[in-house]
DNA sequence: CTTGCGTCTGTACCATAGTACTGAAAGACA
DNA sequence: TGTCTTTCAGTACTATGGTACAGACGCAAG
């Protein structure tokens, strides 16, 4: 099979092949005559894999990784395991992510008259104000409060949770409390730390909103 | 001011100033002496516009229309409104998108014994299938027509339940919604049901519930 | 014998969002 | 006056996932 074949058979394009050939995720293939290059019938395969990896949302580099991984005898299935693992966290963070992004859009729309003059817009308005009433928690999940007030934090246990999704879900509960500039939960821990203006914020309303859930809160220190 | 200062107070780089100033997205200032630019006080407020829309998923190149927008006097409101509708619904595709690998990954690793041979491991397999028997499985909604009261039921797909506890947490969020008789969530069948007045409660209200903790909810008829 | 197709290597290019660096000019400080 | 910092213009480079093209080679049909 000869590369315009094997791109047809694929449904990619020929550059493409020779360019996955220079990253690693298609092995060179024997080049008998004149140099071309002659393809095993599993190659195809091989382009499958790739394309289901993109998919799942793992870019070239990790695919490139991924390949070894299978190539390499001695791998253990738990190798992958924790590869696919860890990108299903890595897609789970997206999701929050653009979760906010939706919700915050959504209220800018709704909220936006949909005529006049831009004065009066509540987009314009909302996109030029300096606070962060707006924010979107950042991809790597770190929110930093530099505000000038002081900040005070409380550790609280948390009894319930049952997976890092239910840390996360009780992160956005505490964030989502008026006062409260950041959280973090850990499901391994068993805990969770919010930052808040203690002016505004009684210990007492973060465990409120916690058990709102259907989780237990103690506060700790 | 000059580009150190005003990079300084906007938190970005001065190289990024002037990127975006090439981009259009910052008006090019005065430079009286010697070529240096001098920015008034608004450029620190379109520096945070623009960090703002970006947070919102708009690209430069996007921002810098919306920039071109706003210094356009006979530019109406609906228009920006459009704008963000237009992005809303390409963060809603998006999520959709992820939604469903984030389904196939945790498929994946479910299934997985996570030891062993690599031949045995189904994430390879799924991975090299041809067919992508794997890849977005529908859900079959379960219909259910209740004619018998003024009561209405509406079948959610569910995604983002980690855990029975979770589906617990879902059922607490549609019971809370006022309207709502009774409602049920199950971890294994990523889905939920509930039983509400429809004078009272519109099913979008319910999505919106269940999304205000986090997940992500849709419809099923 | 010439055209045309497929292949080869190598490099340049698209968008995205910047970052880094070169060499020159100018102001501030000792 | 010498050094330090800032600024300037312009270009090159990062990562990602390819695409496109130049110029050369081999093979086959007309």
């Amino acid at each position: 099979m000869t590369i315009g074949l094997l791109a047809e058979r694929a449904g990619v394009g020929v550059e493409t092949i020779r360019f996955y050939e220079r990253k690693g995720l298609v092995d060179q293939p024997k080049r008998p005559l004149g140099g071309v290059r002659v393809y095993p019938e599993a190659t195809v395969e091989r382009l499958e894999f790739v394309h289901h990896a993109q998919e799942m949302g793992f870019t070239l580099r990790e695919i490139g990784e991924l390949v070894n991984l299978q190539a390499d005898p001695s791998t253990d299935c738990g190798e992958l395991k924790s590869r696919a693992a860890e990108k299903l966290a890595e897609i789970e963070a997206k999701l929050v992510r653009l979760a906010a992004i939706r919700k915050t859009l959504r209220q800018l729309v709704d909220v936006c008259p949909g005529e006049g003059d831009l004065e009066q817009c509540s987009i314009v308005a909302a996109l030029a104000a300096p606070s962060d009433q707006y924010a979107i928690p950042s991809y790597t999940a770190t929110k930093n409060a530099t505000k000038n007030a002081p900040m005070k934090s409380t550790q609280l246990q948390i009894d319930g949770m049952h997976c890092q999704g239910c840390a996360k879900i009780v992160e956005m509960l505490l964030t989502a409390v008026p006062g409260v500039k950041s959280a973090s939960a850990s499901y391994a821990d068993h805990g969770a730390k919010a930052f808040y203006d203690p002016t505004t914020v009684e210990p007492a309303a973060l465990v409120a909103a916690v058990e709102r859930a259907g989780y237990q809160a103690t506060i700790q220190a």
